[in-house]
DNA sequence: GCAAACTGAGAAAACGATTTCTAATTCTCA
DNA sequence: TGAGAATTAGAAATCGTTTTCTCAGTTTGC
């Protein structure tokens, strides 16, 4: 039993094509008897337009490409979720690929988006990325929103947080406790966010006067064992950090194991600050003060822009930037000591 | 500019559309000389094929459609990479949605699937579903396989996890670590994942001769809130169980969050069992024991038995059992503890 | 050496919608 | 009442592929 199509409609309700294609698209030209006729027959029949047939003649696609960098990272869920959400209201669908912060992988799911022949793409771009790919799509007509990071490579549309706002909020948070020796693990400066993460751990420590000693500096790779393996490193030193600021969740959880192994309580002999706030993180052991990013935002922002793009191709290009909040909880000892300000 | 076609190809290495058909699809009765000329004119227009035209002239879809039930429950996020990865290998696109638990959504995601003239559909089913539109699209011949769940409306092939052997395997743990008066907060019996692995814990009591106690039984929902509000009861009972097994992954962090703030230590005062291993699982306070479920392979498994069901629409149904694993680490106690079995 | 079988590749017909023409009505107003 | 405008809906072209049909040219079998 094949499905029925637009043919099957137009005969069952002794119509031509185009005028069921017509109360489909709810062109007003069709009276109103012959509407409720075809829209009954399509309800006798269980009637489900061909997207790809529809997708063919019309100028118009109604998927949206997404490519993420790192699927398993629980930040990245959130943000998922906010482009499907958006998108579906819109009623469009999403093809969302997975490019493994792997280059290769990457330029091979382009290919699929250009042979999608998607509305646009919504990506986070790949760790180093230089391919010209990404430039030439634009170039070519295709929207594009980058997403969370930011590439030299293309001049487009943005939708990123403000890492050096949170990145500083965390720090200055840690300074107006008295923490004076405030060490951070950083991700890595080859992407945008650990770059400015960093930044705004330097600016806060600079608006207090403090100085930038490099003993006090790590950098990770994002990942649970680069926390782990630079958390013991400050702590083995022998002028240890009173309190240290972790660039990203997987890290943090990574630190907090170091932490516990050595048989060191947080905060009491060191404080704890981690970016980005995750489900968990208020039953982790303590209680995690973290910096919370506005993940299901910058899904639904990317979208936005999406269409915006595709209705004005010609519009300058933005870059919106979403705020961040410290969520306060009992990892940097806010509860034990007075602040200082 | 638009994107070429494969008329253009054609015109290009002045061969007809036939031809560059042929060579696009390997069909071996083209000639070598053609075929290399057809190729390098793909080349140097850049082409690639239109999927959507694809899709209308050709019998099979290359996309396959994925509903899941909550895209935030992290449990989802690599069962969605296990099918992805297995997707991209037979170069098949996956359409993911989710519905949230929500049955409406749940048939609105249905009904795209159907217009989206997908190859087959991978679906967790919702929450009670007792619809008749899943068993109507596989009557109308759609491959469909069911995920982690099943549903009594539909006889179909499915891919489950051993709950039963799973929860089995925990209880039976503490049971040989010589608690006695084990609890359990499981998830809701409207799901088959709850009951079943509610049926283990009740067999692991019973083939240690241990009575089922009604007190030592709570039921939740699955969310975090649940699992604090039930284990705060347990806890605060006037006979307090020595060992909790908690049916899920976000309980377990709110049965955890419990136990902290009542001032108790975990394993010393009550031992904690969870259902779910998480990459943060072993950082948590205590690090957790846990079942841990091969949910990439659900994924990769679910893709096998829905190409399966393509080539072969009429073989006979397969329900694929995966094996868990206990992941011992200190929440239950097992380094405190003699094993006594 | 002639009929039959095989090869290779073009012409043309699908696939299921949308959209542009176009023609048949009905309406409007002098 | 009749000419022109407005409305309504059908016929046919179109989108970019795949697939079937066909046919010329070549090989094989006896």
């Amino acid at each position: 039993m094949p499905a029925p199509t637009l043919k099957d409609v137009a005969d069952y309700a002794q119509v031509s094509r185009a005028t069921v294609s017509r109360v489909l698209n709810n062109n007003p030209t069709v009276n109103e008897n012959l509407r409720l006729r075809v829209i009954e027959a399509m309800h006798q029949l269980g009637y489900q337009p061909n997207r790809a047939a529809r997708r063919l003649r019309g100028t118009t696609s109604d998927v949206l490409g997404l490519i993420i960098s790192d699927i398993e990272n629980p930040f990245f869920i959130s943000v998922v979720r906010g482009v499907e959400d958006a998108a579906y209201q819109q009623r469009m669908s999403v093809v969302l690929c997975n490019s493994d912060e792997d280059p290769a992988k990457q330029s091979m799911y382009l290919r699929v988006m250009q042979a999608e022949r998607v509305a646009g793409l919504i990506i986070a771009p790949t760790h180093a990325d230089e391919s010209q790919e990404l430039a030439e799509m634009s170039r070519a007509g295709m929207p594009i929103v980058l997403l969370d990071r930011r590439t030299s490579s293309l001049n487009a549309d943005a939708v990123v947080v403000d890492n050096v706002g949170g990145a500083f909020a965390a720090v200055r948070h840690l300074i107006d406790l008295g923490y004076r020796r405030i060490a951070t693990i950083s991700g890595s400066l080859k992407l945008t966010t650990g770059q400015e993460r960093f930044e705004g751990y330097r600016q806060a420590l600079e608006s207090a006067g403090l100085p930038l000693d490099r003993t006090l500096i790590r950098t990770g790779d994002y990942k649970i064992e680069s926390g782990y393996r630079l958390m013991r490193e400050l702590l083995s030193a022998p002028h240890p950090p009173e309190a240290v600021f972790v660039a990203n969740n997987l890290m943090t959880l990574g630190s907090l194991r170091a932490v516990h192994e050595m048989g060191l309580r947080i905060p009491h002999d060191v404080a704890l600050v981690g970016f980005d706030d995750m489900p968990w993180s208020g039953q982790l052991y303590p209680p995690l003060t973290a910096v919370a990013q506005p993940t299901y935002e910058l899904g639904r922002e990317a979208v936005r822009l999406l269409l915006r793009r595709s209705t004005e191709p010609d519009a300058f290009f933005h870059t919106v930037v979403l705020q961040t909040r410290l969520v306060v909880r009992e990892s940097c000892g806010a509860a034990i000591r007075q602040e200082k300000s």
